[in-house]
DNA sequence: TATATTTTTGACAACTTTGTCAAACATTTC
DNA sequence: GAAATGTTTGACAAAGTTGTCAAAAATATA
């Protein structure tokens, strides 16, 4: 493998990235060995099998997030720099991985899946104080009036459903390179625009 | 199968919806033929392949979308009444055939695919005058100035990413069933509120 | 250096998936 | 009713995937 770190955290990392961000999420164990340059034995070797391999890095990257998230949501910033900071790191985090999202809903139709546990709810005091937050900023007229769940997942669509569906939505649109630089420039500001009441 | 249609008919209907509705992406014919009461043999005798069976259907439903698509862009209704249709007909499109899309994204990242071809740009005249329209919009200022591309997508994310992600976003907010009604209800009107500027 | 431990590899067997083929069955046509 | 055509089925072979195991290689320990 060539680096001097530990072969299962190397191969921890190749496999995020050859699964959620190449998105290869339904390709065999063979095909990771290759890209991760390793023996396709040894992945058992370190994960006993592909689903538990699976499990483990999946656990690992939502907890990365729901940890970054709640964060946020707790700390002293007021209530925009707190937007701001959530959709900076979504917008990363989504264009860094975003089969994450993918995977995430067909796991969420699978019945049988071992891995549903893992999508828990937030039910963290930090994201119930946050959504009391979102409400006091609607009374104050910042915020057009809505369900704070609905506020939610607005701000979670207008962040992720560009990234994610980004070659699709190049295609059928014709957006070329050009325009795709310079609205990927303005995306914060125009999630912004949508969600909070015009300033002037 | 019981019906009066034709069989092949019969399983490209059943494997829409096996695929497309309830999302067994990478099910095996066999799995497909159980599921349309059928010998799996009888699915090779009518499509050859899987993969064969897959571009058929895909291309039948990716045709019948942008057909109403372009039906809509080019009626006689006034802006704000396309856009009602716009996000009837989605809404009534993605709760049908969530993993369409699911699948799309999937495709639009393989570069061996022989289904990439099938999503081809709208490229149609009726598309190009719809965002003749939208810009006209934005000048009357009845929706926020950006790039109307920008306003297309805005509205595709806020109408499929709630569908599409739906149980797990029920899960991470923890939306009960009630509210999530009542988060159905609001769909189209909390989305106009968002793109259209408000009246008063 | 010799021994123990850990890491890596190739070979193997069980299993699944896929497409083909010929035979069985059903339906139409003469 | 017999022949021709179309539909459905079970059996089969080829290919791929997965996990295990014992042997080889590398590394650590005494």
């Amino acid at each position: 493998m060539g680096e001097n770190c530990k072969t299962d955290i190397q191969i921890k990392d190749l496999a995020k990235e050859f699964f959620f961000a190449k998105g290869h999420l339904q390709s065999s164990v063979q095909e990771l060995a290759d890209f991760a340059g390793v023996n396709r034995t040894l992945i058992n070797y370190y994960f006993r099998s592909k689903e538990n391999l699976f499990q483990i890095i999946y656990w690992e990257m939502i907890y990365e997030m729901r940890q970054s998230l709640s964060t946020i949501y707790a700390c002293e910033l007021n209530f925009e720099k707190k937007v701001d900071a959530i959709i900076d790191y979504l917008i990363e985090q989504k264009e860094s991985y975003p089969f994450l999202e993918i995977f995430n809903v067909q796991e969420s139709f699978k019945i049988t899946s071992k891995i549903e546990t893992i999508i828990r709810p937030e039910a963290l005091p930090e994201f119930k104080t946050f959504l009391k937050e979102i409400k006091a900023e609607m009374k104050k007229g910042k915020l057009k009036k809505t369900e704070p769940k609905l506020f939610m997942i607005h701000l979670f669509a207008l962040i992720s459903y560009p990234i994610i569906m980004n070659p699709v939505l190049q295609k059928i649109l014709e957006i070329s390179e050009d325009e795709n630089k310079q609205i990927r420039k303005e995306r914060k500001k125009a999630i912004k625009e949508l969600l909070f009441t015009s300033k002037n």
